[in-house]
DNA sequence: CGGGAATAGTTGACACATCACCCACGTTCC
DNA sequence: GGAACGTGGGTGATGTGTCAACTATTCCCG
């Protein structure tokens, strides 16, 4: 509903030139970028980014155990994708469940020795990736630019009408969706 | 920095503040940007992203039928996606297949009238989507900032090294670029 | 206290991507 | 003609993401 302008849907907006060479450019590298990070990431480790997102979060936490719905606030999945995803992750021993003493519902996913190894085995090679792949290729001026222009377009998406679709398991500020500096980010 | 991982400090080279930034912006902002994508595209019309670029490559060709490896390169999807992706749209009308009288192994991907109605009726919301997304928020700096960044990343993984890991491991060439186990399993 | 409503999390069905392997056809060279 | 090899394309198993429906607990309010 608020998706949708139906009555001023009379003429369409086409991109115009820059603009479509702009955005055929970035929908391609994004998908070949992901592509890459997530086979470099397999080659160089035994996790996935998945998984290396899951851990990064339980590795930020002083207790390296996290509630499974602030996992999923967090890397801002799905509650259900959380839950497939751990118990893939627990079955290869990464991390395991505990339940919550205060709260009969709710239930931890607790980091592993295994898991910590495996997030630290990782970690650098996927930082020398993005190195390679990216930051090795861009003067100063242009990381501040994808850092504004990201940040921008996120604000857009987690705001306002589009943030409405997206929110299912969301705060209820909507000023809190982006905090301004965390602790050791991913990466 | 990244206190975490104490032992690789030597050899990693972690991200800078400033890359650490605009990195952890554009990864949420491209994650967000995608879902977002996709679930407008499945409100304003019965198609997926994917289904939409395949339809857009058979409108873009003059007969509207292309060979599956030429879609395979041209979206840069691996054949076997190819393969079960256009399984899929010709279970529900979208596309047909046919033979190649010339090579009897290939064969076209063909548009229905279907199909063309299908992304007749999505190519519209979807671009009227992207400038709400995008390019209402960018200064024309900005989009040529965005393009050139694009490209010049895109380059980098389709070219050199990177290229040869992505490009199927039948290449030839045993390279060392690839450690050992995970790389071109040959044989 | 009791009975909804909200919350935390799981499960199952399905769509999708990838991998390894398969088959059919074409090319080359003998 | 036919073996060897490359190419175009398909198939099934498996891992992953999404949606809808479900269970179990807690919260709220009379």
């Amino acid at each position: 509903m608020c998706q949708l302008f139906p009555y001023a849907e009379v003429v369409t907006r086409w991109l115009e030139p820059e603009q479509q060479r702009a955005w055929r450019a970035y929908v391609r590298m994004q998908g070949e970028l992901n592509a890459h990070l997530s086979r470099q990431m397999s080659v160089d480790s035994d996790i996935s980014m998945a998984d290396f997102a899951v851990l990064v979060q339980l590795t930020d936490t002083r207790d390296e155990r996290v509630r499974v719905l602030e996992l999923a606030r967090s890397l801002h999945w799905e509650k259900s994708r959380i839950s497939h995803h751990v118990a893939r992750m627990e079955k290869r021993g990464l991390v395991r469940r505990e339940n919550c003493s205060s709260d009969g519902r709710g239930s931890f996913v607790v980091l592993t020795d295994q898991g910590r190894s495996a997030i630290e085995e990782a970690a650098p090679a996927h930082a020398e990736t993005v190195h390679r792949l990216v930051f090795d290729l861009l003067t100063e001026a242009e990381v501040a630019a994808l850092g504004s222009i990201s940040e921008k377009i996120f604000t857009r998406l987690t705001t306002g009408e589009c943030a409405a679709v997206i929110a299912r398991c969301d705060a209820d500020d909507p000023m809190e969706v982006v905090p301004q500096e965390g602790g050791c980010p991913e990466a």
